[in-house]
DNA sequence: GCAAAGATGCCATTCATTTGCAACTGGATG
DNA sequence: CATCCAGTTGCAAATGAATGGCATCTTTGC
């Protein structure tokens, strides 16, 4: 377990390069992403959004976000009770650990459990195409 | 990794001792999960109900189930891109490999995954309180 | 058997997300 | 730089899973 890496995509380039236009809504949306370090969901990123052009709307965010998942530019994530939320890409795979109180999602990454994973599946005859790892979990009062 | 017990609960005393009604939709529900051997979702359960009792109604599938699973007898397993599924309580904790072809779900066990989990949670200073590992594959093909 | 608390069925509602569609706009072309 | 049109957008309505309200029924304690 490690801290996990985070090199932020070109979303524009990679928009060029799916054939897709780069049009006024989804620079603001991808800038919103390459700016954060959470894992907002639609309607987060929707309210960055508006705060620089009100003018967008949440269809638009939800298609975006469905655009860039499919090209593999940003993950979903769909926690327990709640809506997606997402991600960039390009940094390591990792997995998450959920604060039942906070809501915050604190990323770690095991080669030991995905080695396991891979034994795990291959003696059932699988082949794992992708998994969901998520610890929800409290802070421990280290003291008091 | 090995193979899971499945041990069924005694719903209805269950229910008795959680001081509520055995009442006919209920007894029809858990006399279904009691005979299922799969991981069925409400609408499934409804189906299956309804072949028995067709006055139940949906509704009275979701309430059970949420009853079911605040007293423990149930687990509901949110798997991606689909509807709750359920599975009965009592039998040892394992986690699930999905078929992403067929939907089947396979359940594992592995108290190494276990054991790293609770290491890796503990390095970041938390306390697990549940997780939730699901593997989703395709069936190796051995020879054709 | 009876009454009251609890459950049920039906329907409307919520929440997250998707879709239909007319209006708009990137960006390739001339 | 004007034109054009397929790709996009905003809006509103639709979807799918799940929940809630409420009048009616039914367990269960007496």
């Amino acid at each position: 377990m490690n801290a996990v890496s985070n090199r932020k995509p070109d979303y524009e380039r990679l928009l060029r390069k799916a054939g897709v236009r780069v049009t006024r809504p989804r620079k603001v949306i991808v800038g919103i992403l390459t700016q954060s370090d959470d894992h907002p969901d639609a309607l987060e990123i929707f309210k960055r959004a508006v705060a620089i052009d009100k003018t967008i709307s949440l269809s638009t965010v939800y298609r975006t976000m469905k655009l860039l998942e499919s090209m593999g530019a940003i993950h979903r994530h769909a926690f327990e009770g709640g809506p997606s939320r997402f991600e960039q890409a390009g940094g390591d795979h990792h997995d998450h650990l959920i604060d039942l109180d906070t809501g915050d999602v604190i990323e770690f990454k095991s080669d030991r459990i995905e080695q396991l994973q891979d034994e795990i599946a291959r003696a059932l005859g699988y082949e794992i195409i992708h998994h969901r790892l998520e610890l929800y979990g409290r802070k421990k009062k280290s003291s008091g």
